[in-house]
Formats: C-alpha cells, sequence, structure tokens
RNA sequence: GGGAGUUUAGCUCAGCUGGGAGAGCAACUGUUUUACACACAGUAGGUCGGCGGUUCGAUCCCGUCAACUCCCACCA
C-alpha cells in the first residue's frame, strides 16, 4: 500500500537499478519495428548541468513512449572526448601538482587524460542514473574509442583522396593560451572596450605624414606596407611613394586597393599579412612576404626588436608609449569593438598565419543543401530551424579540423623524413622507421560528426548499422546546430548515402530565474542533484519537459518545481484513495468492467478519459510534450479528482455492491491509463503507483500505452453529468453570494428538458454535493431560475422579490446582448454566404437556445411583476 | 550590416489550421468534507506592444513601427 506522503526519495530508490538489470533499457527485439536515437554525448569535462538534464530527459520521454507503444527501441549513450575542454582540465590538474604536459611527455600525458576520463565518465553515469535514463548500455561508445578511431581515420582519408580535406597555409584562429588552431565557429566574438591609435607615418623624405589608424599597434612589426582606396583624393599623389613605420622605423610602400573604405578611420590602412585575414589577401595579391611578429604564445619575437619577449597587450602599451615620445601618436579613441575569444580559454584569438589541415566545404555543404530541397530531408521541429542551418550551410567556410593537442584523433598523415612528402593512410606505413606522424589531432567535432553511424559499427557493415540506421530522430539545443547538427547531416551524406535521421528536435537552452544565461562566473547555476534532492527526479522531469515551447528558452524556477510535485502529489493521493478502497479478494478479474452496469458518471468520465488519450497521444507523436502533459494534467485535476473521484465516494459508500464493483473497476481502469501516460514523464512514481494496481505486470515498463477505445465513448450521459457538475457549482456559488455556509442545506427543483432525463442520478448527487435537503422534480419553476441543456433548476429561497427581479434583469440583459450578436452574425449576408456551415450551424443553434432562455426569464419576470 | 525569436492577467508562460482569451504561481474570501492544507470551494485581475491592411469576422494572416533577446558577418 501507498505511504501517506508522496515520498520521492524513498520511492526512487532501487527502481533504476532493477529495470537495468532486467535488461528493459535493451534492444534487439527483431519482431518489433525499430526505432533509434543517440544521445548528445556530453563531455568527460565535467558534471552536467540542467540543459543536459532537458535534452535527455526529452529523449528518455521518447524513448519510454516508444517502447510502450510496441517498438523496439535503441537509445545509445555515449561521451565525447572533448579535445580542448579535457585537455585543460587535465593540464591544470598537472598544473596544479607543479608540472606540464610536456615535462609528462605526450604519452605520459595522455594517460593522465585517460584516468581523468575513466573518472569523469563514472560521475556522468552516475548522473544518467540519478535522472532515470533508459538507455541501452550495451551499446555504449566513446568519442575515443577504437571503432570510432577506425571510423575517423577512414573519413580522413577518404576525403583526402577525394580532394575534400587539404592542408594549406592560411589565417587561422589561433588560441594562444592552449596553443591551437580553432575553427570559425569556435571563436565567440564580444563587444569589448579597445583603443583606437592615430599614428603619424611620415613619407619618407618629408614633413608630410600619413594618418593611420589601428587597434592592434603590437602587429605593426609585421607589416609590409600602407593601403589605401585609388580614388580617395586626399592621397592619390602618394600611391607609389614610402612612409615610415613608427613602431620600427621600415620604410612601407603605399599601395592602392578599392578594399579600403575612404569613410571609414583616415582612410589608410596598414597591412598586416600574418595576422589578419583581409590584410593576408591583400598581401597575396599584391606579392608581399607574410612576417610574423609573434610567436605561438602571441609574446612578440625577433622582429619585434627591443619588445621581443613581451606579451602581445604589454607591447601594445609600451610601443604606444614610445610612439607617443617620439611624437608620432596624434591620438587615442576610447571604442567598443568586437573581438573574437576562444570559446574554450576565452583567450582573445590572434588572427595567425598557420599550416593546418582543411575540410573543403563548397562540395559537402552543396549536397546538404540539396537534401533539405529534397522530400528525403531532415525535418527539424521547430521547422524554422531549418532555415538557421541551411543559411549557415550556404556560405561557410572552409572547416580548420587540425588541433595542436594531444587528447584526440591523431591526424592520420605521415611525413616522409627524407623527402617531407605526405601520406595519408589509415595504417602506418610498414616502413614507419621512414616517417613521422603529424604531431596533431583533430577537431573534436570531428569524430562527432560520424557519431551517428560511427556508434553502430561503421565502416564495418554491422547488423546495427542495417537495422538502426539512419536515426528516427535527433534531439539537442539549438546552441549546436553549426558545431554538430550541420556536421552530423553532411557526414552522413557523404558516408551513408542519406539523411542521419528523419527528425531534429531541438530545444532551447535553460536559464536561471531572471532570464540570463547559467555559467559559473555569474555563479547562478543550479545544480541538478540539488533540486532532485528537494523534489525528487520526477519532478525535475516534469518541470523540464513541461514548462517549455518547442525550440524556446525556459526559466528555472524553484515555484514551477514545486508545482510539478504538487501534482505528482495529487496523482499519489489519488492512487491512495482508489487502492484504499479496494479489499482483500480484489483482483484483476473481478476488477473488469461490466460494460452494462455503467451508470452516466462512469460513461463520463470514461468518455472524458478516451478524449484525453486521443489528444496526449497526438501530441506525444508530434514530440509536443508540454502540450501533452496540460490535456493529462487538465483531465487528472478537472475531470478525475475534482468531479468523478469525489461523485463517486457515494457510489462506494454505498450499499449497491454491484455497482460498487464496478465502481472501482472504472477507478482502476482510468487511474491506470493516467499512470501510463504520466509514466514516460516521470518513471518512479509511475512504477511505484504502477506495481500496486491489480494485475499488474513485473514493470510498467513491459506494460502498453493505453489506445482509445470506441465503445466508451456515450455523448448523452457526458452532457448529463457535465449539467450537474454546473448545477453543484451554480449552487455553491450561489451560497457564496448569499452568505450561507458551504454546507448549508437548499431545496431545488428541476424541470426536466426530454423525457428520458435521468432524474434518479440529478437527485442523489446533488443531495450529497449541493447539499440539497430535497431536490423535487417539477414542471415549472417559480423562483430563481437556472438554464441548462438538459434541464432547469430553481434554488429555493426566500429572497425578496425585488433581488429576485434584479437578477432574472441581469440574466435578460446578458441574453439579449447574445442573442443580439447572433443576429447580427447571422443576418450579415458576409458570414453566412463565407461561413462554414458547421459554424452556422452553431451560431444558430447558440442563438435558438438563447431565445429559449430568454423566454423562460421573460415569463418569470411578468409572473414576479 | 544580415537573419531569427519574443511582446497575452502582478510574475512565468499556454493559446492546435482566423469564429467571444486560459493555466501555474502570487492575491483575496471561506473550509481541518474520512486521498491530498503539497488540499478543497469560491472571487478578483487582460483596449492579447502601437498603428495600418486583408476578411463577414483578427490574439492568430500581411505590412509597418517600437522594445527586449539571440545568431551570423573580415570593417582596419
Amino acid at each position: 500500500m501507498l505511504d501517506k506522503r508522496y515520498n520521492p526519495k524513498d520511492i526512487e530508490k532501487g527502481k533504476y537499478q532493477n529495470w537495468k538489470e532486467k535488461n528493459y533499457f535493451e534492444c534487439g527485439d527483431l519482431k518489433k519495428r525499430k526505432f533509434s536515437m543517440v544521445i548528445p554525448p556530453p563531455n568527460v569535462t565535467g558534471k552536467l548541468h540542467l540543459g543536459h538534464s532537458w535534452n535527455t530527459t526529452v529523449q528518455d520521454i521518447i524513448a519510454r513512449y516508444k517502447r510502450a507503444k510496441g517498438f523496439d527501441v535503441l537509445w545509445l549513450p555515449g561521451m565525447d572526448h572533448a579535445g580542448i575542454a579535457t585537455q585543460a582540465k587535465v593540464e591544470e590538474r598537472l598544473r596544479k601538482e607543479g608540472i606540464s604536459r610536456y615535462d609528462l611527455g605526450r604519452e605520459k600525458f595522455l594517460e593522465k587524460a585517460w584516468e581523468w576520463k575513466k573518472e569523469y565518465a563514472e560521475t556522468i553515469h552516475k548522473q544518467w542514473e540519478m535522472m532515470g535514463l533508459s538507455l541501452c548500455y550495451s551499446k555504449e561508445r566513446f568519442t575515443l574509442d577504437e571503432g570510432l578511431n577506425k571510423a575517423v581515420r577512414h573519413v580522413f582519408k577518404t576525403l583526402y583522396d577525394k580532394g575534400w580535406i587539404y592542408q594549406g597555409e592560411k589565417i587561422i584562429n589561433w588560441d594562444p593560451e592552449f596553443k591551437t588552431a580553432l575553427s570559425n565557429i569556435e571563436v565567440i566574438y564580444q563587444d569589448d572596450p579597445g583603443k583606437f591609435y592615430y599614428f603619424k607615418y611620415y613619407i619618407e623624405n618629408s614633413d608630410r605624414y600619413l594618418e593611420v589608424a589601428t587597434t592592434r599597434p603590437e602587429t605593426m612589426f609585421g607589416d609590409v606596407c600602407v593601403v589605401v582606396n585609388p580614388k580617395d583624393e586626399r592621397y592619390k599623389d602618394l600611391i607609389g611613394k614610402k612612409v615610415i613605420n613608427p613602431a620600427n622605423g621600415d620604410l612601407l610602400p603605399i599601395i592602392a586597393d578599392d578594399y579600403v573604405d575612404v569613410e571609414f578611420g583616415t582612410g589608410a590602412m596598414k597591412c598586416t599579412p600574418a595576422h589578419d585575414p583581409n590584410d593576408f589577401i591583400i598581401g597575396q595579391k599584391y606579392g608581399f612576404p607574410h612576417p610574423k611578429c609573434m610567436d605561438e604564445t602571441a609574446h612578440m619575437n625577433d622582429l619585434a626588436g627591443k619588445y621581443k619577449g613581451q606579451d602581445r597587450f604589454e607591447c601594445r602599451e609600451n610601443l604606444v608609449k614610445d610612439i607617443e615620445k617620439a611624437g608620432n601618436l596624434i591620438k587615442v579613441e576610447d571604442i567598443i569593438h568586437q573581438v573574437g575569444h576562444s570559446e574554450r580559454s576565452h583567450a582573445v584569438v590572434e588572427p595567425y598565419l598557420s599550416k593546418q589541415w582543411f575540410v573543403k566545404m563548397d562540395g559537402l555543404s552543396k549536397n546538404s543543401l540539396n537534401l533539405q530541397n529534397s522530400k528525403d530531408k531532415v525535418e527539424f521541429i521547430p521547422e524554422r530551424f531549418n532555415k538557421i542551418f541551411t543559411n549557415w550551410m550556404t556560405d561557410c567556410d572552409d572547416w580548420c579540423i587540425s588541433r595542436q593537442l594531444w587528447w584526440g584523433h591523431r591526424i592520420p598523415a605521415y611525413y616522409n623524413k627524407i623527402t617531407g612528402e605526405v601520406l595519408v593512410s589509415e595504417e602506418e606505413p610498414k616502413d614507419m622507421e621512414n616517417y613521422t606522424q603529424d604531431e596533431d589531432v583533430l577537431d573534436t567535432w570531428f569524430s562527432s560528426a560520424l557519431w551517428t553511424f560511427s556508434t553502430l559499427g561503421w565502416p564495418e557493415k554491422t547488423d546495427d548499422i542495417e537495422r538502426y540506421f539512419p536515426l528516427d530522430i535527433m534531439v539537442t539545443a539549438y546552441d549546436i546546430i553549426f558545431f554538430w547538427v550541420a556536421r552530423m547531416i553532411f557526414q552522413g551524406l557523404e558516408f551513408m548515402g542519406s539523411r542521419p535521421f528523419d527528425k531534429c528536435l531541438i530545444h532551447g537552452l535553460i536559464r536561471d530565474a531572471n532570464g540570463k544565461k547559467m555559467s559559473k562566473s555569474l555563479g547562478n547555476g543550479i545544480d541538478p542533484i540539488d533540486v532532485i534532492d528537494k523534489y525528487g527526479v520526477d519532478a525535475l522531469r516534469y518541470f523540464l519537459t513541461t514548462s517549455t515551447s518547442p525550440g524556446l528558452d525556459t526559466r528555472y524556477s524553484d515555484e514551477k518545481i514545486a508545482a510539478a510535485s504538487n501534482y505528482l502529489n495529487k496523482i499519489w493521493n489519488a492512487s491512495r484513495f482508489i487502492l484504499l478502497n479496494l479489499d482483500d479478494n480484489d483482483n484483476e478479474s473481478n476488477l473488469s468492467i461490466d460494460e452494462s452496469k455503467l451508470d452516466a458518471i462512469d460513461k463520463y468520465i470514461l468518455t472524458r478519459l478516451q478524449e484525453t488519450i486521443k489528444n496526449v497521444t497526438s501530441n506525444m507523436e508530434k514530440y509536443d510534450f508540454a502540450n501533452a502533459s496540460t490535456h493529462l494534467y487538465n483531465f487528472v485535476y478537472d475531470d478525475f479528482t475534482s468531479w468523478y473521484v469525489e461523485l463517486c465516494k457515494v457510489k462506494l459508500n454505498g450499499d449497491n455492491l454491484e455497482l460498487k464493483q464496478n465502481t472501482k473497476a472504472v477507478l482502476i481502469k482510468v487511474l491506470k491509463d493516467i499512470i501510463l501516460m504520466i509514466y514516460p514523464y516521470t518513471p518512479f512514481i509511475a512504477e511505484e503507483i504502477y506495481l500496486n494496481l491489480p494485475g499488474h505486470k513485473e514493470s510498467i515498463m513491459l506494460d502498453s500505452y493505453p489506445e482509445v477505445n470506441e465503445k466508451y465513448l456515450f455523448d448523452k450521459e457526458s452532457l448529463e453529468v457535465l449539467d450537474l457538475i454546473h448545477m453543484i457549482k451554480d449552487v455553491r456559488a450561489y451560497k457564496v453570494e448569499n452568505n450561507l455556509a458551504p454546507n448549508a442545506q437548499v431545496e431545488l427543483n428541476i424541470v426536466p428538458l426530454y423525457k428520458d432525463f435521468d432524474s434518479s442520478l440529478f437527485i442523489t448527487y446533488l443531495k450529497r454535493f449541493a447539499f440539497a435537503k430535497e431536490v423535487s422534480i417539477v414542471s415549472t419553476i417559480e423562483g430563481n431560475i437556472k438554464v441548462y441543456p438538459s434541464c432547469q433548476m430553481e434554488i429555493k429561497d426566500n429572497i425578496d422579490k425585488s433581488v429576485l427581479l434584479e437578477k432574472i434583469e441581469k440574466e435578460i440583459e446578458r441574453l439579449n446582448s447574445e442573442i443580439a450578436r447572433g443576429e447580427k452574425m447571422l443576418s450579415n449576408p458576409g458570414f453566412v454566404q463565407k461561413a462554414p456551415q458547421a459554424k452556422i450551424d452553431l451560431e444558430k443553434a447558440k442563438l435558438e437556445q438563447n431565445k429559449k432562455d430568454l423566454e423562460v426569464y421573460l415569463e418569470k419576470r411578468a409572473k414576479i411583476a
């Protein structure tokens, strides 16, 4: 039997281990239709946050729902080695012990990194368990495991042979802290305060000078020329002459190029090919060299003369001071400008000329765009994210994939020690002694991009690939559409020849109560574990998946979790009440519904139940879990606990044993369906209640999702019970209005409006729930009248005529305005001609009813007056 | 500079293909009614951001303006 209180901690205990041990999470039943998903692999860098909880709960709901719907569900778990992020953490840990990765050397360092991975994998497993995720653990993968490495090598080699992977010397985004190249999307631009320095560049052998402005004076040591616009009248005569670089006295030619904007700054631009992508293009165009003035840690090199060894910002400051002393500083403007920072280290990214590996994007993106224009496209939910995806695909730069790190897939390129020739090969060359392997590793996302099929054993031809690829759905937040979703799509297309998943369900980010992003530095992060401790995991899961709208961000709030918890408590207690009413000999068979004995109230709840199953299911199918849950919530509160369970108490306390038994059967039936529908959201409480129901299976995980049953749809009885409910409400309101106690006794008269009106139903329940001393069936009503579709009701009282008249007057007024509205609508030729027939009929019926009601009230008024 | 999203009750948000706006929390009144005070019964609260258009009819469709948020973009 259920405890008096819903206590999440107690009921969550042991369930997960049990499910896991019984292999309920595993897939492989070939008799069933397959449904497959892979988890977006979390980084092995730390604890999971609420964003993960959200993302994985959505998937768990899908997995559990699909299993209950009879699918063979593969939900593949795994983790990401997260190159830069993890390496940074490991290095940080080492630094605390006073050692650097270079002290250890590559091999030893990697051992440390694997230790780290092991440690954090354990943490992540624990958190998955805590969240109740029904993952197929037997299929678990890691982005750096042997199989995935094989896939990576194969992909690299294939694309290289095709010419779609190449090595090139380009300006890339350099992270001077982690000393590695980054891809464009790993750079975060933010508005930083900066300075715009205006310097005098004297014309050679002249007193005249050119004003040149820059935000990065330290790069002046890498300058090769000054560029002006050929149309710029101010400088026309200077083109071809030379100016003196105020940083080092070098002579720089003045050249002309359209690229320079006459309006911007001084109209004269210094050009540093090795430290700026645009300058690089200009440098190439005019055949300038491209000297670098910094080393890989963004410290100045030989070119910077006396500033050698200084950090770039230190050099900037010193250099400006020196130029000022020399009288060549004109002014300094404070500006706010966009500065690129490394996504991981947050260091200011240095555009830097460097030899790196790239993935050529034009062919891959064209294929993806074609896919999205075909009927085989990946369906984004919500759809607008397709546009985000295709916009990005339409013009994206080549993808820089090499990273100067150790933790990751090492690039399968080998350089001949003598000739320097490059050999790209999936396996080490046989004469390895003649080769050295490329030192670099691949961008983490290179392996993540293959996650949808490499995890199934590709490039081997495995049964899992055959059965589970392509995946049915991918669930992820919108912030990694470019990093991950896009790359999975083009790689899936390239190597598997099809979209990697049919649908891509995009959700938002979780924010704090004020709408701010949760972050460590702000200290506004919420640890899922704390929430679980306080409210239980079911409440957290329910909150995460129901108080959100597709594709939008959501705010965390304690109140919302508390509300979820209250809801679960409600279900708990309703279950408890129902179970308390069972006796020892009740079992599955004597609790099956006898349809011939259903009364109006049973028919009402069963009808509403069918409608609810229909609405919930259709929303589950659309992956709209918020909407689905709302339908269930309303049913649970309004129809089931507020009315049906309350009304049933009459029958349960009565002495009609047959009726009582059938009522219990209906209660159990409705409760069971509710539990089965709430189960994907809140598996723990659902399992606990489920296991207390008669005729339960070994676990709710083995039962199936409720289906609509046409034989439980009843119109007339539903309508009558609805009227009964309205009557009870009206009587209650009447009492409040007249300062009567809630349980004050009243006398009621009822006029049935049709022949087979079930008067005993109304009498019984009005007595109990409206505290009616007496309910009489009459043919006409003298006093305080209320009108319903199936009957009229009078609350007998001795209010004086004037008050009664006033009330009737009010009602007449209301009806008149309703009738006026209806008549206006129906006499509008436009409406009658163009509105759908159903709407016209509805309005006509409403008008008729209102007219009828008005007549009743008018008659009443005449009588009293 | 381009693109997307948001704007509905005091707060957080729903509102499904256009046909008289809803929930949760908060507020107010009442109730220890034998599942639940984590509850029940009831009440109050909204020119659905502004303007214009389409339509018989607009919170919903179109245009425009405003505010906020986010993404993308090489302006030195």
